[in-house]
Parts: C-alpha cells; structure tokens; sequence
DNA sequence: TTGTATGCGTTATCAT
DNA sequence: ATGATAACGCATACAA
C-alpha cells in the first residue's frame, strides 16, 4: 500500500494525495474529504523511510539520552514531552547506552531525520570535543556544562555541580563532622563525578580541613557500588561520622552498608546524597541531598534550544539553581547524642 | 557525500562500493581494500532511509518497551543487548509511553524496518487483540500471558503472576496474619494487576479467611501511590498487621507511610512486595518479595522467539519460575513480639 | 486546484 | 569482478 494505490483508490493523482496527506493549503475540499476516507479505510500510513529519504530539511528534534535506568533522565525526557506537544515539533527520543558515544549517534541519527535541533541528556566533553563540530544544527547538553567547549550552536543548562557538592560537604562540616567520608563516580572519565570532586575538596580546603584520597572512593553510580565502597572504607576508617555520596543511589547503598556494619544513620553516621530522586522522600531515613530542579532543567534547555533554532540566537550556557533538601539521614555532631 | 561520490573517489562505480560496503563476496580484494580506504577517509555512512527503503526485507530484531522507568524493563534490556550479541541480529529498541498502545507502535515501526521477529517488553491483551492480526512476523511478549489470546505468531514468556501473588499472600499468612491490606493496580486496565488480584483472593478463600474491598486499594505502581493509599487504609483498618503490595515500588511507599504513621515494619506490620527490584535489597527494612527471574525472562524469550524466526516453529507459552525472596519486612506473629 | 515527472541514496538485476 | 540502470515510496517543481 503507497501513495499510487491510494492515488488509484481515489482517483486522485500521487500528488493530490501527497499534499492531503501533508496538510498543504492548495487542495480542494473534495479532494481532500475524499482522499482522507480512502486513507482511512485502508489504514494507510507514510512509508517513513521514503519520506525522510526524500525531505531535505526535518522538522523534528532529536534527544539523545545516555542511559536507560536513570531516574533523573526519565523525568527529564517527560517534562521535555509535555513541553514538545505544545509545540509543532515532534521529539525522536534515542536511548543509548551509558557509555556509548552520544555525538557520534547524534551524527548517524541526524543523517538519518535531519533534525532542527538536539537536546543531549548527560554527555562527555571528551565526545563533544572529538566530533561535535560535524553537526549542523543547534543543540544543548542538558546537566553538563559546556561552556569550555565553545562551540558556536552548542549551548549547556547545567546545574553548578560544584557548588552542589561544596554545600553538600559543608552541610556536613557545619553539622560539626569532620571525618568525613566520600563516595564517587570516576573523576577522570565523568565531568560530573570531577566536578562534584572539585566542590568537595573546596569545601574541605575552606573549612581549613585536611582530605585526603584515603577518605575517597571511587565506582558506578549505582547501590552496589555504594555498598561495597562504603563497606570498604569503614575497614579504613572506622572513625567515619559522614559520607558525601555523590548520587542518591550510592548513598543508599552505603547507609545500607552502615547498617549491615552496625552503625546507624544519622545517629552514627551522617549520609548526603545527590539527585534528589523519588526514592530520596521515602527511603528510611528520607536522604538529605543535593536536589536538582527537574522542571527547571527541562524548561530551560527546551526554550535555549527554540532560542537558537527559531531565533537564531547564539549559544548560551545556563545555570539552574539546585537546592539543598533537609531529609533525616545528617545529625548535627552538636545536637543531644541518640 | 553518497556512494556516488565515494564511487568517484575511488575509481569505482557505486555498484562495487555498495558490494563492498554490505560485504559481498563477489569483489577483488583491491577493490575492496581502496574503498574501505577512501571510506575511512571521509568517515561515510549509508544513508539509513535508502537502504531500508530499498531493503524488502530487514535484518533486525524490534523490541518495544513500555515505559522508561520501570527497572525490571531495563534489567532486561540489557539482558537481551547481551544475547543478541552472540547472534547476528541487530536490535533496535523502541521506548514507548506506558499507556501507548504498543501494537500499533510496532505496526509503524515493522513497516519501516522490517523485523524479523518483534519483542513486546510488556503489553495489554486488548491492544492484541484488536490489531496484532495485522502484524506479519512472529512475536514475543514478555511478562503477559498471551496464551488466552491464541494468535499463531504470538509467543510469550511470563511468571504465573497469579500464583506469585497467592504465595506472597500465602507467605503472610503462614506468618500468622489475618488482617491483610492489599495495594495493588487498577486491575480492570492492567492484565497483570488482574492476575495478582486473583492470586489474592485465591488464598484467602484457599486459608478460609475473609476478604473484602475495603482490604484493597487501587492505584499506580509508584511510590507515591503506595504511600497514599497505605495512608488512607490505615484510617479505615488500623488493625492492619501486614500487607502484600503488588509491586516493591508500591511497598516501599506503604512502609515509609507506615513509618510516618508510627507503624515499623516488620515490628508492627509486615510488608511483601513483588519484583524483586535491585532496591529491594537495599532498602531499610530489606524487602521480602516475589522476585522475577529477569535473566531467565531474556534468555527464553529471547530463544523463543529464534526458535519461531529461524525454525519457524509455531508460537509457544512459557513459565518461568519466580521466587519467593525472604527479606527483612514480614515479621511472624507466633515469634516473640519486639 | 490538479497532474506529471524528476530525484532523494541505496540495492539488485542485468549485462559485460 | 565490475559497470550501468531500474526500482523502492515519497515530495515537489513545473506544467496545465
């Protein structure tokens, strides 16, 4: 079933029935009541690859997300749908593997729908550097900052991560801990895990306390990786009296490490977190943590992306203000004792 | 840049690049060797829409998935990534909206790519059986009973979700609890809610104990809603000593409600979930629930599906075990009290 | 307003 | 082993 049995169906011409089927002005009532009842009486649809085959220019946005069982990406790509449908542009959303190549798939896959536009959700600035200058249209890395990148049509809304990771640490420190232990992704493969690094050992050097990487450890973003690290580390340092998680997941893996170890959170140990993921209201103790604004991520990065595609405006780079949530998992060291 | 060019770079006609580029076997060796040269070169890649519209019929596997945040989904994803692997069939995996209607997505998506064989990662009977019959390739769908529905080319591979639920109730009541909350699904537009539901009220009635709909609650498998509707039962039968949530997303909010309400699990009320998440292990009280067999899941359907594609064997129904994980959340009542 | 014809980039069927 | 050429299904420039 193409367009020419339709054409015969009707007995319109392929190309009466083509701009039905596109909604264009120039075609009369009749033809078009009548085509659109032999369309639907035969449930026809385009065939998407002559289609995309033929087009020139696409009309869509593509969104390139890193990783399928992030919770924060996964509200992310809902809000950016809400936002999608009130526009006339369709969202291709292509999942890939976490530590796939974004840019490289956003090359392929622009070959392939010619979009307007590309909205990265994570992305290294190792690929972005390597490839993203054979792109040609507008985009922005949605939770990464771009701005040293300095490519000319590509923009960043990002949270400050290493502020994030500063306030988290002197939350602590305020608290009055002062061993404090911390938990991360691989600062020299993600700019996240490097960034929240960096806001660690700010905030530890401004409060005049020594750190050292004995207290630091590294792994997935994930609970099994939490568990094993924290575990590991208390055999180190049992003095701990709070831990830095750099994401939610890892926190709970280590206040469950701590449990198993038999000490409690926050009466023995304090846990900060980083995310602010569902789960963090009503996991026991609820996390306190470094929460990211998710609308505010989504509603940024769509309208940047608008900016530049329909404006023509030049690249920004944004910031989104995190918040720190007050949970039940940090005691302060001065308060009465359990 | 099109093998037209690539054609002209190389001394070639397009006919012998595009036989290099699939890999045929019918070219000289130099042949070979200055195209693949000048496509490095210029980094080429076919233009997807041509091939696929030129292809009759295609190579790869589809996969549609229900929902992005659903974990056992993504665990099995990447169980499946790694089995098709081993084999020569790419897959391309489609993430759809829970409530999408996956049928007609991959109704879509097969004309565009031409599977071999489609894997329903999830799925409703009534989008089935109101459009499967115009699909073409055999199919699988995982985690639904699709016995009922009795199409020829319609596999499936699922746990008996209705003897999971009896046993998970079952298991409460062994522990000596009579006065069992149930939160659960909508079980009149979810099959597998529907399934659990039965298994529930298969072992009250198999326990001669009595149940009625004010025990059950009805909502999303979320936290959210299992705090909510943990919330309200609780009002209506403070006398609740245990629960069996139909999901450990639904549990885990019934307990943190608990929790806030002054109840603790196990001490107070017992708690199982189904699912078997990777949380359930982390949490606080560790989850008892029933835990789905996520690698048994990949493998079968995944062979089941071959079996049909390549041996043309007629569509089977399959079983695969679950099992009851014992946790930290139900406690017995004839043990000593706290 | 409608019909006709060309080409999008590829694969495959012919010849050579 | 290689080259020329006809489709694949559609959008669109042009003609009517």
């Amino acid at each position: 079933m193409t367009i020419k049995d339709l054409a015969a169906a009707s007995g319109y011409s392929v190309g009466t029935v083509s701009r039905v089927l596109n909604g264009h002005s120039n075609v009369s009532e009749t033809a078009h009541s009548i085509v659109m009842k032999v369309v639907e009486e035969y449930g026809f649809e385009l065939n998407a690859n002559a289609k995309y085959l033929k087009q020139q220019s696409g009309t869509c946005i593509l969104v390139i997300v890193k990783g399928t069982s992030n919770e924060l990406f996964a509200t992310l790509v809902e809000q950016l749908q809400l936002l999608a449908t009130d526009t006339r542009y369709p969202l291709i959303i292509d999942y890939i593997d976490e530590d796939a190549n974004e840019v490289v798939r956003a090359i392929q896959l622009s070959k392939e729908r010619k979009p307007l536009g590309i909205l990265f959700l994570g992305g290294s600035n190792r690929h972005f550097r390597a490839s993203f200058a054979q792109t040609k249209v507008p985009s922005v890395v949605v939770t990464n900052d771009a701005h040293a990148l300095d490519f000319p049509r590509l923009s960043s809304v990002s949270t400050d991560d290493q502020v994030g990771a500063y306030q988290a640490v002197e939350h602590l420190i305020r608290a009055g801990h002062n061993n404090i232990a911390v938990l991360g992704g691989d600062r020299t493969r993600s700019d996240t895990s490097f960034l929240r690094y960096q806001g660690c050992v700010d905030a530890f050097q401004h409060n005049r306390l020594h750190f050292d990487d004995s207290w630091y450890r590294t792994g997935r973003y994930s609970f099994a990786s939490g568990y094993r690290n924290m575990t590991d580390l208390l055999q180190i340092h049992p003095e701990t009296t709070a831990v830095f998680a750099m994401a939610d997941v890892i926190a709970i893996g280590a206040i469950r490490a701590l449990w198993d170890q038999g000490k409690r959170v926050p009466y023995d140990v304090s846990v900060i977190g980083y995310d602010g993921l569902r789960i963090s209201d009503y996991f026991l103790p609820k996390l306190s943590t470094i929460a990211q604004q998710v609308e505010a991520l989504a509603q940024r990065s769509f309208t940047l992306l608008l900016d530049c595609v329909e404006g023509g405006l030049p690249a920004r780079h944004e910031t989104v203000p995190f918040s720190l949530k007050i949970g039940e998992s940090v005691r302060s060291l001065s308060s009465l004792p359990k």
